[in-house]
DNA sequence: CGGAACATTGACCCATGTCAAGTGTCGTGG
DNA sequence: CCACGACACTTGACATGGGTCAATGTTCCG
C-alpha cells in the first residue's frame, strides 16, 4: 500500500457489530458501548499534547487531526482519526499529541482507569492493546516513507488515493469525496506547504485525473492514473 | 526530546538485571534468556521484508538497520537497533521491513509460538509487547517530526545529539563515539543524500562544534550548540 | 453588503538534490 | 613492503523542486 494517512484506520479495536456473533464482544467492547457520548465542535481540542490521559475515545461521527507541534509553530499532523478509531491510547499518563476536531464530531469515552482494570485480568484485551498499536505502528511508518522520500506529485496522489480507498472500503463512492481537512492540514500532514499542495491539485485538474467542484468536494477521475503517481511502492 | 532515531532504544522488554530483585523475571524474558545465539556478518540480513515471522530477536551486541525499500530503489531507514533492543514484532505473520546488520552483529532468538503460547497465559506479557509497540511508535513519530519538518542541519545535529544522549544513558563517553553506520544509513534515515550529510558533517567541523578523527569517530566539542542547532522544539 | 477565512496563482529564491571528480582508507595479492 | 582495486567519503559546479512572499479569487456567514 503505498501511503497510509489514516493514524488509526486500521486500529480499531474490533468494530462493534451487534448482529454478528463471529466475534463476541470483548470486555472492553462493552465498557466501551456503555461509554458516555460526547460532542466536540470544529477546531475545539479533545485533548491537547501533555495533558494528564484521562480517558480513552473512539470515534462516531466527524474526524479529528492529530498532530505535534515544534516550538517555532511547525506542524506535524501525525494522522486524522475518523469514525470507529481509537484515539487517546499510550504508555505514559500524559497524551503525546493534539487532538482537535476539523469538523463537528461526536466521541464515545472510555476513562483509562477501566481500561486498566480490565487489561489487568483479561490476555486478550492486552493482546489487542497490542495489535492496535502494531497496526497504527505500521500505518506511521508508511507516512514516514511517504514524508521522507516521495515527490510533491507522489504525496498528494497518494493521499487522494488512500481517500478513495477508504471510501470504498466502507461502501461508500470510491470517485467522489468531501475532504473534511483544510489545505493546511493537507499540508502538514504530507510535509508541504498549503501553495504545493493547492498546486498539485491545480496540476491533477489540468491532467483531467480529477476534478474539483468546490475546493474540497474532490471527483476522481482516473484512479489508475492516479495510482500510477502515486507508486514507487512495492 | 529533540530527536529519537533509534527505533528500538527504549522498546526494551525490560533489560533483565539478574542482580536487582525489585522486577521479577516474567516468563517472556526467562524463555528469551534460554533463546539460541546466533551471529550475523556485517551487511547479512537477519531477515527481510515479506518473509514469514519465525522468530523475535533480541540484539545482543553489534547494531542492524530497519528499513523498507520502494520499487525504484529509494529507501527508508526507520531505525537502527542496538544491544537490547528487540527487533521483529508484529502483528502480520511477515516481517514488515528488512533487518540487516551494519556491523558483525550476535541476537539472541526467540520463536514467536512460544511468544504467542505465553502471551494467552499472561496478562502482563500482553501489555508489555503493548507498551513495546507504544514506545516504538512515539520514536517513530519523533522521526516522522524530524524527517517532515526539519532542516538538514536540524536533522544531523539532533541525530549526532541522540547518539550522544544513548552513550550517556549506557555509561559511555557521550562526547566520543563511533558511528557503526554508512553515510548512505544516516542519509537513508533522516530523508537526506550522502552528499548533504557529508556536508552537513563538515559544517558542523567547521563551527568546531565536532571532530572527525576518522569519518565514523566523532568527538563532540560543544553539546549545548549542537542541541541549540538541532531544537526547535518542544 | 462586508469581512474573515481559506484557496489559488504568480514571481522569485534557496536548500538540497544531481552529477562528476578527487581523496582517503583498507584489505589482498604479488 | 608496495601496488592495486574496491569502497566510502568529500568537495565542487550546477540544476531544480518546492518554499517564500505577495496579490487575487472564492466561499461563507453575520
Amino acid at each position: 500500500m503505498s501511503i497510509q494517512p489514516i493514524a488509526l484506520s486500521n486500529a480499531r479495536i474490533s468494530t462493534f457489530r451487534p448482529g454478528a456473533a463471529s466475534r463476541p464482544a470483548t470486555g472492553f467492547e462493552q465498557t466501551l458501548a456503555q461509554g458516555q457520548l460526547r460532542r466536540i465542535e470544529a477546531k475545539e481540542f479533545l485533548f491537547a499534547e501533555g495533558d494528564t490521559i484521562s480517558h480513552v475515545y473512539r470515534i462516531e461521527t466527524g474526524a479529528l487531526a492529530l498532530y505535534k507541534i515544534l516550538t517555532d509553530g511547525r506542524r506535524q499532523v501525525m494522522g486524522f482519526a475518523y469514525p470507529g478509531d481509537i484515539v487517546g491510547l499510550g504508555i505514559d499518563d500524559k497524551y503525546t499529541m493534539n487532538a482537535q476536531a476539523v469538523k463537528p464530531t461526536r466521541v464515545r469515552c472510555l476513562p483509562v482507569s477501566a481500561l486498566r482494570q480490565s487489561a489487568a485480568r483479561d490476555p486478550a484485551l492486552g493482546l489487542k492493546l497490542y495489535e492496535t498499536m502494531a497496526r497504527e505502528l505500521a500505518a506511521t511508518r508508511d507516512l514516514m516513507l511517504t514524508t521522507g522520500q516521495r515527490s510533491a506529485m507522489e504525496r498528494v496522489a497518494g493521499f487522494l488515493l488512500a481517500f478513495s480507498r477508504r471510501n470504498q472500503r466502507n461502501g461508500q463512492d470510491p470517485a467522489s469525496f468531501e475532504l473534511p481537512m483544510t489545505r493546511t492540514d493537507i499540508g502538514d500532514f504530507l510535509g508541504l506547504t498549503i501553495e504545493t499542495v493547492s498546486r498539485t491539485f491545480t496540476k491533477l485538474k489540468l491532467m483531467h485525473l480529477i476534478e474539483l467542484a468546490h475546493s474540497n468536494h474532490v471527483k476522481v477521475l482516473d484512479i489508475d492514473a492516479l495510482a500510477e503517481l502515486a507508486d514507487g511502492d512495492a
